[in-house]
RNA sequence: GACCCCUUCGUCUAGUGGCCUAGGACACUGCCCUUUCACGGCGGCGACACGGGUUCGAGUCCCGUAGGGGUCGCCA
């Protein structure tokens, strides 16, 4: 017999956007089918008329694109699947595997609440299974609706989890749970099972809070007579207060960390090792490398907390391991958006704008930071920063910057070489440590009190900016001095 | 309340009976580098939930307790 080919599925349910619990789990799915060879395939989870909205789709699919998680084969829509479903439960009241339930939901919600006064358990009392073959008929004939539910069997089930081995239930604290509502339509356990028999998944991975799902399904296949597949429960990703991650407690979804600068391998490397270990020191990768290092063994059993700082400083790693160049092609767009420059403005000065990004890049943990950190490199300070302001807005800066402004015009050619040669040159010739020279021009040229090195900034400035910055701020603290 | 899962530094984790005076990463922190800010380098702080067993020996196996999480819809 041939190795089962390994075909995995992420299911979203458009019920909200794409959360990071929901991204982690899809790139467990993906992980496990690219580093076997497998197929990695979504289905919509759509049945649900009330909270289900077709417009929330086409956003979770770009998240899990921007994620690099392409799929393969169609995506299947549960909504189109709905009549299809219906018959499983039909073959299922007459094998024996399920009944007609005819209790109205307004008892069954009676029934719930009388069970938690009396703090008994909350499963279906079975009161219509020992309805006899005449009174379904009778009510039948009646136009009773019905809701059809499985019939558990005695005994107990246990399944090996791929991640937390055997774990045993007994059928007796599951109930006789609805597998079609009244309208003969398949509820949720019912249609995944069938899609995921239809689908030939052979690995079922998702979050450990659908273990109890598992139970139901796993009826479900053994009443239909279909093959297991493997499962895998993998941990939650939990927030700091330990809560799992919902869009209702206000979490972030995928694409709002995606606009706050951060990037896609950084954010599937981070998810990659929350609840999994490639059992290494090291923690940086690349998705094609956590391809590859990828087993399914190494799942841990236990919740991960998810920490932003920590998202934030794989961020940083990625930063750097991305060339000058393509940080400058995704920044680019970026700061034509802030407003700093202009596309045209950009397009004859890619060099300089590579110049930025190298000597701001050690600097970044987001790509956002980029933005904020440049403004200076596309256009004159119009403000000093407090601690500039304090120490540099002084008269006795005045002739220092004079000083200084002359002798950069007067250079032939403006270098780092050259730029630190002149700045030295004037404080031996001021008596003075370079230092009272090389704060208040950083100052002068870049608003702020830090940053590249004076000489970077300076020779990628050029010459003409410079001298024109500093002629202002000496006018500026003119100003203010008076 | 019932059931299921889980329990190593604040957080993510390594550790599969002796290699553990428990390793790495983030965070925090000291020093060095740097007349700025980062980066980098070298240090520091900091954990086996608790109690019983089993064993020559337990973070590692077993039991109990406590704590955390999840589930208990004609939602998915």
């Amino acid at each position: 017999m041939t190795p089962k080919e390994v075909r995995v599925r992420i299911a979203p349910s458009p019920t909200g956007y794409l959360h990071v619990g929901t991204g982690r789990m899809a790139i467990a799915n993906y992980l496990l089918a690219r580093h076997a060879g497998g197929k990695f395939l979504v289905r919509v989870e759509d049945t649900d008329k009330e909270r289900s909205k077709a417009e929330l789709i086409e956003p979770i699919l770009e998240a899990l694109k921007w994620l690099g998680l392409e799929w393969d084969e169609d995506i299947l829509y549960q909504s189109k699947r709905i009549d299809h479903y219906r018959k499983f439960s039909t073959q299922m009241i007459e094998s024996g595997h399920a009944y007609r339930c005819f209790c109205s939901p307004e008892l069954l919600t009676a029934d719930r609440e009388k069970a938690k006064a009396e703090k008994g358990p909350m499963r279906y009392n079975r009161r219509c299974l020992s309805l006899s073959d005449d009174e379904v008929k009778n009510k039948l004939d009646a136009g009773e609706k019905f809701a059809t539910r499985i019939r558990m069997p005695e005994g107990a089930t246990t399944y090996n989890d791929l991640v937390s081995g055997d774990i045993t239930r007994q059928n007796e604290e599951i109930e006789d749970f609805i597998i079609a509502r009244s309208d003969g339509s398949a509820t949720y356990n019912l249609a995944v099972v069938i899609d995921d028999h239809d689908m030939r998944i052979s690995h079922v991975i998702r979050g450990n809070d659908h273990i109890t799902n598992t139970f139901k399904q796993i009826h479900i296949y053994k009443a239909l007579g279909w093959e297991l597949p493997i499962f895998g429960h993998v941990p939650l990703i939990l927030r700091p207060d330990k809560k799992k991650v919902s869009k209702r407690l206000g979490d972030k979804d995928v694409s709002e960390y995606r606009n706050e600068g951060i990037l896609p391998d950084a954010m599937f490397n981070y998810l990659s090792l929350l609840g999994w270990s490639p059992k290494t020191d090291r923690e940086i990768y690349s998705p094609k490398e956590l391809i590859e290092i990828f087993d399914e063994t190494h799942f841990n059993a236990a919740n991960a907390v998810f920490d932003e700082e920590k998202l934030e400083a794989f961020n940083r790693e990625h930063i750097q391991l991305m060339s000058d160049h393509d940080i400058a092609a995704t920044l680019a767009p970026m700061l034509v958006e802030a407003d700093l420059t202009t596309k045209y403005w950009l397009e004859t000065r890619w060099e300089y704008l590579r110049d930025v990004v190298t000597l701001l890049k050690p600097r970044a943990r987001r790509l956002s930071d980029f933005i904020e950190l440049s403004s200076y490199f596309f256009l004159a300070p119009v403000e000093y920063d407090e601690k500039g302001r304090a120490k540099q807005f002084v008269p006795e800066t005045i002739p220092i910057l004079e000083g200084l402004a002359e002798r950069f015009e007067g250079l032939n050619e403006f270098t780092l070489e050259s730029t630190e040669k002149a700045l030295a040159d004037e404080a031996e010739k001021l008596e003075i440590k370079k230092g009272k020279l090389i704060h208040p021009t950083r100052l002068a040229v870049s608003g702020i009190s830090q940053g590249p090195g004076l000489y970077d900034i300076l020779a990628t400035l050029g010459q003409e900016t410079v001298v024109e910055r500093i002629r202002k701020t000496i006018e500026v603290i003119k100003k203010v001095t008076a």
